[in-house]
DNA sequence: GCCAACATACCGACTGGTCGGTATCAATAG
DNA sequence: CTATTGATACCGACCAGTCGGTATGTTGGC
């Protein structure tokens, strides 16, 4: 109900919108179960009768909060100019500058809401992880095609992993590093594996006749 | 303040313990917000007045299994059968072999207690934090003498990356794995990262340059 | 007797969720 | 032009149940 398309918020840039906004910053924060509605409302500025009306649970908020980070992902990583590159493998190296780019300001604001989420509810809410797991694997899987033609342009095959396994892997050191980074209360823990994630993919496409930086 | 010495568990088997053990199982399966008090005492067969005979609070109970997730680990892996190798690279590489055959089972039973808890309280209790951030940095600390000596055997410097920040990234792999593999519902995305994670080593310590072996 | 180790009953604050109500706008009828 | 209808957005008091935590036992070894 209440909303019927899920767009990116033409008609009423409100209530709903400044839910969804506040949960991005709570729950990351505090985590889903740690976050509570009041709570929600009040960093929204918007009282518990608008809440339910626009969302008929707290566990359906969280899964339109995972939708709506999907689709705020999607826009951010779409328009970034890792894609102008010629070559397949600077595309692939330019997303991993590009998120190490992000690793800047407070925790909370360069960590991932969805890997913070899934944790909570893999077993208690499987709506809110399946909606995770797909802004996951939907984020992975628009790097896959530029790995999958690095690997064809170096003329990789048999290498026993797939671009999907590598895209997968990247997604795996970034979520590991948030999860280290809050743990140092420090970002250059983040830091440091996404440049060991570079120096792999590196060394991956470092042909035994190749050069590489 | 309850017992003097947090020994492996000579003196009480009871209570206390069966509420830690509890704590691993809940927490890892529903989070720590996730997790009640009774819920707590009811999965250790104990009553809530024998909780807080033992712990003074429920963040209380957050940090001290936390610190016996420490101990806990600390001597799996003490015993693992990889420090008996003679060169240190296979050391290293026998850790992540050891880490890849511990992931079995369902994921509460491989997964990582303090990377769950640490997501949800780094920033509402910091003494949990900070016993998650002993816990995972104690292990990596296990991990860099034998890192550094497959440098130091391998002619390995000025390479841009210490020991530290590899046997760091070793973590933060895993960590991210955990998650994935939450998100996906299944083991496999973390097996094939924990193998990327052992392509990169063994990349790393096959340089062309020098070789003293 | 005495104290640690439990058990039982209970409390007040808070939780997610409900419900009756209001404000606003568009469409339609008279 | 007004009146009516209806749909949507939002308000805030309220509820029943749950939460972490406490107060008061009871038991058994030393």
């Amino acid at each position: 109900m209440s909303n019927p398309k899920a767009d990116t918020a033409p008609t009423n840039p409100s209530a709903r919108d400044k839910l969804l906004a506040a949960g991005f910053a709570v729950i990351r924060s505090k985590g889903y179960s740690g976050t509570t509605v009041d709570e929600l409302c009040a960093a929204a500025g918007v009282t518990k009768g608008a809440f339910f009306h626009h969302f008929k649970s707290k566990e359906a908020l969280g899964v339109a909060a995972a939708d709506y980070w999907s689709e705020f992902t999607g826009a951010l990583f779409a328009s970034a100019p890792y894609h102008d590159h010629a070559d397949p493998l600077d595309r692939v190296l330019g997303y991993i500058d590009f998120r190490r780019l992000l690793l800047s300001g407070e925790l909370p604001d360069y960590t991932c809401l969805v890997g913070t989420m899934v944790q909570e509810t893999y077993l208690t809410a499987p709506a809110i992880r399946d909606a995770c797991h797909a802004s996951i694997s939907g984020h992975a899987r628009t790097l896959a095609p530029d790995i999958q033609a690095a690997m064809d342009a170096h003329g990789m095959r048999d290498t026993g992993w797939t671009a999907e396994s590598l895209a997968l892997h990247t997604q795996v050191v970034l979520q590991g590093a948030f999860i280290l980074a809050k743990a140092e209360d420090s970002v250059s823990v983040a830091i440091d594996s996404v440049d060991h994630l570079k120096r792999y993919l590196t060394l991956l496409f470092s042909q035994p006749e190749e050069k590489v930086s």
